[in-house]
DNA sequence: TTGTAGGCGTTATCAA
DNA sequence: TTGATAACGCCTACAA
């Protein structure tokens, strides 16, 4: 008879080890309660059939699937990278698997996965940042699956999260700016419709604007989308205005490249025609020339403890989190006096 | 009574709609075999509900997931992140999911995320290149599940592929580089092991380099990962030769992203002290300075077709593709005459 | 330590 | 057009 060219279930091994499906199972997942004698035929007999158990099945029965899924805007740079490299390194170590998706930024996307992980089955959530419908927090509470934000981090705000602060990490980028001398500031931010991140780091400069005695009047602001090319563009037209710029602030480290670089293509020198400064320190920033000053995000750290806590509130080890974790400013040549 | 705390299932909805489990299931999936009259019933309990289907009880009954698995090597940079958003546009617009995980190039990582997927009930998988062990292959055509390999394309590969030819692709621009008159050139590779890709970009230097009548014993080589950092290495360990190259070609834009960074650290003008070449043609190779020289990919187009293709496989539509995409050099100011 | 059997939430076949 | 009902593959009391 041919070998079966079916998938091998767990029928399949018990008949095979002479056993029954109960002690197979036990095999495969409570690690103490069969005796060594048997443990070994049926090890034997599940890679003899190349058995792998259905996943679907035994969510069915489990009711755990140790999967967590995560939903980022965007996996065209390296923002999340880093952080979702970290987070899903812990996850493993602990057993668990990793969903990802991106929503592209759009809330009603964002909202389609987070029904689509959940319906299948996973144990728990890393979302980023805390604007979305109230609808959606209300379906993920009624569905009883514990969600963890990260990315940042109110003091106002009461859902599980850990990350930083978006906008005292940004004042604290312009209060230095402020403090080095510049009085004309310009920003490319990254749009802040739906996304908290993006306008909390935007109204970090507006604040240290102000309370510095400055009129937002004359703050020129540009916002659109995080990428190198409307960097560029933002950049050019910031630079248009018949007051110069001398320092541009820049909403994260992307738009910051594009600014750079076309700043370089119209002949201007950084930093000495006019300083850029970005947000996150990705990996691209300190090779840039000039070398970008930015906001150091610990985004390795934010990853590992956003994946221990979100375990714990699976396991009920603890019902909340709310972590505020430290960035700090690298200067490096992008920021000069002006 | 209180609402009910617990998931609703499609045994709810029925209740509620006063009519059979089966005609809900129709309801939601066969479009046409139920009355109006019903349909809005049930649509009606459905909502009210919030009711959301089970994706493993789906998947067990129906055998099928509509989903489809994609494991690349890597996150962390943007080689793979164009084609692969390509990609889950095409399968999203057919009403496929996709599930996405990284394998960090490794290989056992890979055959691990493998089998989770297929366990996953994944409908089909893309994976990048073809260099896996042959248990892999065996272990995808006994499961039976559909798979197709991109980024790479092999004439002598029977596997379904859709991609480009790496080597023909490096030849190509190694000609082009040679033809320039350049008489000393120096590579910085990726690892090529267990990187077939990498492996062949590499080849088709040593092709061009020997079909020019050159020694191989005069080609430095550098193999390093795929990261600015090493690549910066790499560029400062092949200028400290006595013979200094007059133009480095590197495995992939990331690492011609290090090479000119460093180059720029000491003191070296790309392109009139050394050139540069890269590979991909990733969003940042032209806001580089000088814009990189590199080979031009259609991920777009790959990451389109691949899906496409994947799904015909799963329909049974065909049963077989390989088709090889076209790339172009782009000539950019980080290659001149030497 | 091991086996029996019920149930998890769907889909699909077959009657009605 | 609808409704029973049998799978689907696994886990887990409960019994032995």
């Amino acid at each position: 008879m041919p070998k079966s060219l079916s998938i091998p279930t767990l029928d399949d091994v018990a008949r095979a080890a002479g056993v029954s499906t109960a002690t197979v199972s036990r095999c495969l997942n409570a690690e103490k309660k069969v005796s060594e004698n048997t443990r070994e035929k049926v090890m034997k007999a599940v890679d003899a059939l190349g058995y792998v158990p259905n996943f679907s099945a035994r969510a069915m029965a489990a009711k755990r699937t140790y999967t967590i899924g995560a939903i980022i805007p965007t996996m065209e740079n390296a923002i999340f990278a880093r952080g979702l490299q970290a987070f899903q390194e812990t996850l493993h170590e602990q057993g668990y698997n990793l969903l990802v998706s991106s929503s592209a930024y759009r809330p009603e996307l964002e909202a389609e996965q987070i029904r689509a992980l959940v319906a299948r089955g996973a144990d728990g959530l890393l979302l980023i940042g805390y604007e979305r419908e109230q609808s959606v927090y209300d379906y993920l509470e009624k569905r009883g699956t514990p969600t963890i934000l990260a990315w940042a981090y109110q003091s106002n705000k009461t859902h599980p999260s850990i990350g930083f602060d978006n906008r005292a990490s940004m004042r604290m980028l312009a209060d230095r700016v402020i403090s080095m001398g510049h009085r004309r500031i310009a920003v490319i931010s990254g749009i802040t419709d739906g996304n908290d991140r993006a306008e909390e780091r935007l109204n970090g400069i507006k604040d240290s604007w102000a309370a510095n005695g400055f009129n937002l009047d004359d703050l020129p602001i540009i916002q659109t989308p995080y990428e190198i090319e409307s960097g560029g563009a933002a950049f050019a037209d910031l630079m248009a205005a018949p007051q110069k710029p001398t320092v541009i602030m820049c909403g994260n480290d992307v738009l910051a490249t594009g600014a750079i670089s076309r700043a370089k293509e119209l002949g201007y020198d950084v930093p000495s025609d006019v300083s850029v400064t970005g947000f996150d320190d990705i990996e691209l920033a300190k090779h840039l020339h000039p070398p970008l000053t930015t906001v150091h995000v610990p985004h390795g750290e934010m990853g590992r403890t956003a994946a221990e806590e979100l375990i714990k509130l699976i396991d009920g080890r603890t019902t909340s989190v709310r972590r505020q974790l430290n960035v700090s400013i690298v200067m490096r040549g992008s920021l000069a006096r002006p």
